[in-house]
DNA sequence: TATATATATTTTTTTATTCTAATATTATGA
DNA sequence: TCATAATATTAGAATAAAAAAATATATATA
């Protein structure tokens, strides 16, 4: 049986804003897509286009996929031109990915 | 713009099965209630009906949140004469929640 | 300005989650 | 064994999320 001391007499689970927010974000985030986004980024800021090549995926789809990332500020974007580059924003967003490499 | 130097080259996120595993543990977490019960259970081992009068939510509603989670493996639960103790079996996901209260 | 390229949005269909209510199961003790 | 307490399961309705297809917008450049 997994716990810790840090964690005894913690109360923030109480907290229904906590558990929204975080919720979301772990929604955001449960989709392997969504995931495969995320460890594609996380190496740094990459392209629309470059982005959904390396997916595999059709253009439309990872669009969608990229506004449900973008909209939960997860995601940041910098419009170069004609081209959009995307890149992770949220600190917290690439903790998760990493724990989920260990 | 986030990232990190550990993640350059990692390619993980090529890999299905990873994506699809994650996302699910993920998917998991993903709800408030769940989050709620993870974060009850953070600080030890507890009895369903323990769970349910903290959580503050119909028992057969935390039932269902508690097999979603034990189904997944995240959590474990003992039976002890005519109550059920559960716990949380797997490391990443109390990682994941102790992240969250960063 | 017309065209091509890059990206985003909308609509529809399909599929998956969630909640509630009802019912079932299991164990204990009278 | 009957009643009760504790927990789990099932079924149905409501809602949300997903994928696919079609279309729209924005920028660049010929």
């Amino acid at each position: 049986m997994v716990h810790d001391e840090d964690l005894i007499n913690n109360e923030r689970w109480k907290d229904e804003e906590f558990l929204e927010d975080n919720a979301e974000l772990l929604k955001a985030l449960a989709h392997p897509s969504r995931l495969k986004i995320i460890g594609f980024l996380s190496s740094g800021k990459k392209c629309v286009k470059h982005i959904w090549e390396a997916l595999d995926l059709p253009q439309p789809n990872v669009s969608q996929h990229l506004s449900v990332l973008r909209n939960k500020g997860i995601l940041g974007y910098k419009r170069e031109g004609s081209i959009v580059c995307y890149y992770i924003k949220n600190k917290k967003a690439l903790e998760i990915y990493k724990l989920l490499l260990k």
